[in-house]
DNA sequence: TATTGTTATACTCTATAACTATA
DNA sequence: TATAGTTATAGAGTATAACAATA
């Protein structure tokens, strides 16, 4: 069987024979899985009025518990962002109502944003259905076959992250 | 050995032990996975004077073989955007003067982008260095693991591409 | 002076829709 | 009328740098 990926090493095992390219097997279809991915992840989020930068914030104030309070540092540091962007995340959300910023009793230069109820609320509307999604997406892999993906995925994550190459 | 998606999954559990949040595991890590190698592959373009949809195009130019000639729209299909978002990449490096654009011909209506010696040229600079990247990306898998590395994202593609929960 | 956070600005990439030329 | 392609416009998302307030 025979997929675009299949294809285009054809292209240039015929273009350039002298070029291993096989690393592109998998890069290649590890980019177009992602984006298959990413879209069927970003249709959940649609479907709540949602993009994956909103619910990421919402996610990670939910996620550390009550209160469900953090400083916009640590929600940029989870998200790996610049502080800048979570600014702008956070217009987007208080606008609407979903977090709400406050000053931090302890260092005034601080900021304390919270989950309003009504943030709390969608968030935990969203999850089931956003879990429901990853699930999907991950079916046809059994217990054993999640754990050695896991364990390959780890191995390039290693040297992606390495720098071996900068 | 714990990592950022395991005290993520660790919070979920403490907050939410009513949620199998076991899917994260995979998501999560194929998308930090992908960020890391993205910022490899896009570093390697960048060096080159180069963006990964730039090279997109000269690449998929050289594959195809001499004359190293296709129409705008099977360079959009190839690269699976709307030919407006070709239009502009083709603005940016027929003003580079990597690629030409003249009439087709048979077809009036129609466009021939070519490959000008300039590009071949340089996309046939970066080929090496991109697959030297990607091989490094993946070099900690032997090629029985690559193998079952494809088969495991194949099947999730599937789930993905599917779209069995749009 | 250093730090926290926001805003002003600019840049990149893209899509939608309007437009031109040809079939 | 339909098609190939381009451009005009707008939107999303982000980063860099300037700025304000506090430590």
């Amino acid at each position: 069987m025979t997929d675009a990926v299949d294809r285009i090493l054809g292209q240039w095992h015929r273009e350039r024979p002298d070029l291993d390219v096989s690393p592109m097997a998998i890069i290649g279809r590890m980019t177009r899985t992602m984006n298959a991915a990413e879209a069927q992840l970003a249709g959940t989020f649609a479907r709540h009025g949602l993009d994956s930068g909103s619910f990421d914030v919402l996610a990670t104030l939910l996620r550390s518990g009550s209160p469900y309070a953090l400083n916009p540092a640590a929600l940029a540091s989870s998200a790996m962002v610049t502080s800048s962007a979570i600014a702008q995340r956070l217009n987007k959300l208080a606008d609407r109502g979903l977090v709400a910023r406050s000053k931090d009793p302890g260092d005034k230069r601080g900021t304390v944003v919270t989950l309003t109820a009504e943030g709390k609320a969608l968030v935990e509307r969203v999850l089931p259905d956003h879990l429901a999604t990853e699930r999907s997406l991950i079916a046809g892999l059994d217990a054993t076959e999640q754990e050695q993906f896991i364990e390959l995925l780890g191995r390039i994550e290693a040297n992606a992250t390495n720098a071996t190459n900068a």
